[in-house]
DNA sequence: AATTATAAAACAATCGTTTGTGTTAAACAA
DNA sequence: TTGTTTAACACAAACGATTGTTTTATAATT
């Protein structure tokens, strides 16, 4: 153990300066030290400007630790997410610091790898570090949901992004993904295609579910009808994009647009297109989803759907303060969903137009 | 204030089991528990057992705030990056969650968007929340150490990386800036370019700086001259690249190649260079500096380097956790480099090799 | 002058773990 | 038997901040 210095400590000195210190050097307790700094009414206006002007020449810090464990409150939050990578987690990250660093907290990040064992000891690391209320969007791989259980009995609050639990009882932000997958097949049909392809995802993700539905429902508001040729299920690889369209093309009966459920995936599709001399929007037309960066990279630039990434950060942030900050209220869960942004770009606008039609954040693109 | 039961918590009740708690039941004192589940020698095989199976029955969760708050030392490691975004930095955090997870402790993610100021107020965030050690990647606006040294006086270990302090006198993981651009350029003179330009970036930025060094030394080594009209200082938009290369291509005597410092600059010469019917690689060859996610999207694909970002975040750890578990023996601080990687792609590879001529990691590539 | 408010600050317990120092009892040696 | 070692555990004081409950002055009131 280094003994403990009892002279005031320097500016600099190894160990940080603590309230105990603060309180010595003045001559009075601790709990006028404490006071003062937080502006209790019981601590006169002289005492605390001598007691903050004393703190900033030392220039001390709270520790947050000893503020936490007294009060049971951190101001720690937890961030689950399946990996940090690609476009759409990191932008989610991004915004969920930037909100949550402005309200005053700070943030844990976790990984579960898509693996449900390392999320359960994700959120047990996170309980353990006292964190004020956890983030999650879900790993593949969670089909016991028990470790979210015991976050719930504890009265932590618990907000999911993106990849949610069903059900209404839990609090959630995602985005409206029938909805997107329902304005890009929308559009398609509105660029005259009528053999219009899905490249759907795995269908036990809801997120993949709801964007094959959204795709149904384009068919069937325009009146199309569904070729079961035309649907085919995929991870969402590049590689499986250009093989389902390699299987198209040979058909006798091609279709005239895709509409992918991703963006790597529509990205091989429409390399796969190309490869063979299909022109792309003309020949067939193609829509992916995320607005992964290199949508408006590749050549054709790929028309997708925006997933309000900062957004969905902010207002998981949001949502998880407002249950944090009710402490005890019970609140009745809330659902909040975003609104899909459709970004028409090359790969499927068919003929060029005066103007852009559509909303100010349209095709940037296209150099050609 | 809930008041506190006195009768053992059942498993799901609201408030975390305390050791306090197995103490009770288990009718030992406080310290048995503790010592039992750290495993220390003074405490009974049997009684190790119980204690265990019996922490193991309700699941309990140490309270690390307590445990860090008595020990002086957390098991949370704080992390500064300019932003979370593009390819560069969330591959590195991924990097060090991965790692930092596998050793025991979790990090806390701080965002400084480029901001000096805000880069001040994450220290302190980081050393309110008594983090074990801070890596930090400097913002572009940082002038002033003062805010570092105060971390070093706290005697709390720092290592930046990728964008470091200079001097020998800090923890650091880099790249190294300046073997990764000569070996761009060696790799453009062995394609047969002899008149090779440069898109060079912010020189105040020691990252720049070394790639434009590389460029130079690797002109001399082939011999080939300095020509001024060939490097252009940008910011390293994709904006700028383009417009360099559209004075470049106007020259009586254009480049022909690009070693440019960075992938979207590249991009956007690669671009303009396309729309004015000028071949690549066979005009002019473009070599990028990053290995963002659309270089192998991109037609043709864009020669890079590769920054080894997971590695960089391993080894960030990896050097902090070293400082950590030395606490006091004092280290000598130490810098390590991390070696570029060419990753040969369309856009430089001048005529069809018979085999790919170097590391298995050479081009992929070219959908053509 | 005695009483009662009021303001300003001190006391002391507390959050949940850890750890240096006892304490007890059994085991062993002399 | 007495003294000494060892094993196994308990006591109690930290860590640094917070907060309900006094206490002590000082001012206001009767």
């Amino acid at each position: 153990m280094a003994p403990r210095k009892k002279t005031p400590a320097a500016p600099s000195s190894g160990t940080p300066v603590s309230m105990a210190d603060l309180a010595r050097e003045l001559g009075v307790s601790m709990t006028t030290i404490s006071r003062a700094l937080s502006n209790h009414y019981s601590i006169g206006p002289e005492m605390k400007a001598k007691v903050q002007k004393l703190a900033k020449k030392y220039n001390y810090q709270p520790n947050r630790l000893a503020s936490a464990l007294r009060k049971g409150k951190s101001k720690l939050l937890g961030i689950i997410v399946p990996y940090i990578e690609g476009r759409f987690f990191p932008s989610v990250v991004h915004g969920i610091e930037t909100a949550a660093t402005k309200a005053g907290y700070n943030v844990i990040i976790c990984q579960s790898h898509e693996d449900a064992a390392q999320e359960r000891r994700n959120i047990e690391a996170l309980l353990s570090a006292q964190v004020a209320g956890i983030m999650v969007s879900l790993s593949r791989t969670t089909t016991s949901y028990r470790h979210f259980e015991e976050v719930q009995n504890r009265g932590l609050p618990l907000v999911f992004f993106d990849r949610s639990m069903e059900g209404e009882d839990v609090n959630a932000v995602v985005l409206d993904d029938q909805e997107g997958a329902l304005i890009a097949t929308r559009h398609l049909v509105a660029q005259g295609c009528r053999r219009i392809a899905h490249l759907a995802g795995p269908q036990h993700l809801t997120i993949y579910k709801n964007r094959y539905r959204g795709y149904l429902e384009g068919l069937r508001e325009a009146g199309l009808p569904v070729d079961e040729e035309l649907i085919v299920f995929t991870d969402m690889t590049q590689l499986e994009g250009a093989g389902a369209m390699r299987n198209w093309l040979a058909l006798p009966n091609p279709p005239d647009a895709v509409c992918s459920a991703g963006d790597y995936c529509a990205l091989g599709a429409l390399q796969e297109a190309r490869r063979q001399g299909v022109p792309v929007p003309d020949g067939v037309a193609i829509t992916g989803f995320s607005n992964e960066a290199f949508t408006v990279i590749s050549e054709p630039s790929i028309t997708t759907i925006d997933q309000r990434c900062e957004e969905m950060g902010q207002a998981t942030v949001r949502l998880l303060l407002e249950l944090i900050e009710s402490h005890g209220t019970a609140f009745a869960p809330r659902q909040i969903v975003l609104r899909p942004e459709l970004l028409m770009r090359s790969s499927s606008v068919r003929e060029a137009k005066p103007a852009a039609p559509a909303g100010k954040r349209a095709a940037k693109t296209a150099a050609r």
